[in-house]
DNA sequence: GTCTATAACTGGATAGAC
DNA sequence: GTCTATCCAGTTATAGAC
């Protein structure tokens, strides 16, 4: 059942993750540098194994500092996780404002539902493609957290729900016969699309038998917003009297 | 930075998942009873927590069952993963395959792309809405596991591909002029979308301040065929000269 | 088939030396 | 600020009684 013999959800680490004793990085600590690798590499194994597939000896092996020094920096694990997911939340968000910014000062009828996507899309499928490996780690973690039930959902609302009323809010005005609900629910089919994207999890490689790849930024980028735009218009579109 | 206290990552079972000592169950065990117990059990907590957040102890706790006998039955832990996963993947792609037996019988020109989509949402969306606990668990499980880098994807393409590409051909057949990149890219938001419906997160009913309900199959069933076979139609369209 | 007991180990966290 | 040493609760897994 198993088809590669080496078990995923150990807690071993792999040949490319592991740190030998003599450390990958120049052994940059210092002060504030600790604390950045201690985050740069949390980030990078919360996003590859899930909170729970990481301990913090991993995380500072990884970083190339003692363990205890992300006690020290972060008080307990969980400190680090959400230090984590906090950090690249802001700049995410407030480029997502600033192209929305830029379409609330356009006429109403120059604003079409794809350049609305786009402004929410386009900040993360950048960072995600030119962004480092940092953010590309960090856009994976979001995505898995975006898909965990019981904590996942209040997760996002907390980080991410304020730009996201700001997106529906733009669209209502771009399609001002469409229901409240119908936006809702367009907005989560696009959220799921945009997160298994950055995910990815190789799998459109291989369904695919290699003619896509899933680090393709501009076949992602050419694509979703047209395709969720057409969602919303599509879904919107009719008169829907019943509607729970 | 925490809003709930609690956190959400510990080991600890909640209220409402835990078991007293004074087992929920009727004590159903006996051989084939005891088996079943403990994948019910272990489909509802990899479901809710993630492979590592689970452990066997838990699993033989709400199952009612001595630990021990996780081993006895499926060897490791990850066995029992295995088990679970294998379980109910079978039955949700052999109705798949019925009704797009049932597409392909018919001429290309009566089905639609919504047909298409239908026939691969509906038989998953049906039984995460009236199949019962067992299936809700499980397709959130697989909901998790679709958004997870490294083994997610792989697992995922041993399970489930073969009816994917079904999909991908009689979508070709309504769509003749379609790129088979365009219709990868497609299937791909198609599998995001679902996936994070299936998720059931709740944060579609704290975005939406309760107008829509994560769990609100009609509102789905309506909407999801109709939102994603608008996609296909608007990425496919035109004709696209350059792509990888 | 089931459960008790325990082996063998790893987890988060901390005290205290440097 | 950093690291060594360590605590001890909790982990998977198994041997062997019943």
């Amino acid at each position: 059942m198993d088809a590669s013999g080496q078990s995923p959800y150990s807690h071993r680490m792999d040949a490319t993750t592991s740190t030998r004793k003599l450390g990958r990085r120049p052994k940059a600590v210092g002060g504030e540098a600790a604390r950045e690798a201690i985050l740069d590499a949390a980030e990078r194994l919360f996003a590859a194994r899930g909170f729970n597939g990481v301990t913090v000896r991993h995380i500072g092996e990884a970083a190339g500092v003692d363990p205890a020094l992300a006690h020290y920096y972060f008080a307990t694990k969980r400190g680090v996780f959400d230090a984590v997911f906090l950090r690249r939340a802001p700049p995410l968000n407030a480029e997502r404002e600033r192209l929305l910014d830029e379409l609330e000062a356009r006429p109403a009828d120059e604003v079409t539902p794809a350049d609305v996507i786009a402004a929410f899309v386009e900040p993360a499928l950048e960072r995600w493609a030119h962004g480092g490996p940092g953010w590309k780690a960090y856009l994976a973690l979001v995505a898995q957290v975006n898909n965990t039930p019981e904590w996942g959902g209040e997760t996002m609302t907390r980080y991410f729900d304020p730009v996201v009323h700001r997106v529906i809010a733009l669209m209502r005005r771009c399609l001002p016969d469409a229901h409240d609900v119908d936006l809702y629910w367009c907005y989560h089919f696009l959220s799921g699309a945009l997160t298994l994207t950055l995910a990815e999890t190789g799998r459109i490689d291989r369904l695919s038998g290699g003619a896509c790849a899933s680090s393709d930024y501009p076949a992602v980028s050419t694509r979703l917003p047209e395709a969720m735009a057409a969602a919303f218009v599509a879904v919107t579109a009719r008169g829907r009297a019943s509607d729970r």
